[in-house]
DNA sequence: TTGCTCCTCACGTCACGTGAGGTGGC
DNA sequence: TTGCTCCTCACGTCACGTGAGGTGGC
């Protein structure tokens, strides 16, 4: 998972001069977030196209694009369910707007200003939403598995056809 | 898996009138094959195009495709290996072309004629094919299973919120 | 014969890849 | 200033979707 980088230059970090109170500190350029999150910067300008991932407010146009740890973050959870779940960015959008909303209602609950009946409501919901997502993965993770078992079946078959070759040959040799 | 065929006639079958020896029995059409491997026809006709599966040998343009029920299983092994793996066509055309290998590999072991150092060799092959298979089915398991995790996670501590909410109120009725 | 499914182009779409030509920042 | 990465079009590609117009088989 630690991307080892393969190629090209040990990823400088840009901004990293002591934090003068820089709002921008810390930010990477788009080619180190894409080595990352291991893909391309095309296909991280194109997320931001249609929506996937939020555009930067008021960047100029022609102007660098620059991302934050927490963006960064977001985008490897993107990355993550999009190719573990093989789904289109479409769906992947509607899942993720469920996400925020649950976090939302998390930043919502943790003021402890919501309560009563809206506050059980809102937990309820989250929790439709997480099964939701539980009975997809579980489900892939099950057809995985499965095909996992069925795999090391086949390898048994073929190592004891190795074996009993070699079982030939030693009695072949006596 | 079992496909409740949502709509649609109810799957009629070609050629189920008794086996009168003709080679074409049981050989069902594209629109059957592909509600059975939850697919659609135009598929089935792009992966023939792209060689990712045999062409009916000799069928004169214009006429219908019909497929055995060995046909039927290759092509489900197919879907469900794109849908597991999540890898390009032309990567799972190698890893099928490996696969028909290690068959006809079989094939020539089960005849018993192919002996000595020859037989040893294609079995470490089929051993080494298997195990880069099982290696990438192994990765994306754990992948899935360790998100499987992270989501019951997050489930419980939604969980216990209702239940402290619960609990509270309980206090409060006091 | 009527209805269905099938056929072959062929253009559209989704999720990017890949230059072309130009500007930005250490 | 030199090198790099970045920028915006814009066309290409992969894996199909979707009609258009026509033929095949129970």
């Amino acid at each position: 998972m630690s991307a080892p980088a393969p190629t090209g230059s040990p990823t400088r970090s840009r901004r990293t001069k002591p934090d003068g109170g820089d709002p921008h500190a810390q930010s990477l350029r788009i080619g180190d977030v894409a080595r990352l999150v291991q893909t391309t910067p095309r296909t991280i300008r194109y997320y931001e196209e249609i929506g996937l991932l939020p555009e930067a407010p008021a960047r100029p146009s022609g102007r660098h694009r620059l991302y934050t740890p927490a963006e960064v973050e977001r985008l490897r959870e993107v990355m993550r369910l999009k190719n573990l779940l093989g789904v289109s960015l479409e769906e992947l959008k509607t899942l993720l707007t469920a996400e925020e909303a649950r976090a939302e209602v998390r930043a919502q609950l943790s003021r402890e200003d919501v309560v009563g009946e809206r506050r059980l409501e809102l937990l309820h919901e989250a929790l439709g939403h997480i099964d939701r997502q539980l009975e997809l993965v579980r489900h892939r993770a099950a057809e995985l598995t499965k095909l996992e078992h069925e795999l090391c079946e086949t390898r048994k078959r073929v190592r004891r056809k190795i074996r009993e070759y070699h079982d030939a040959e030693e009695r072949a040799a006596r």
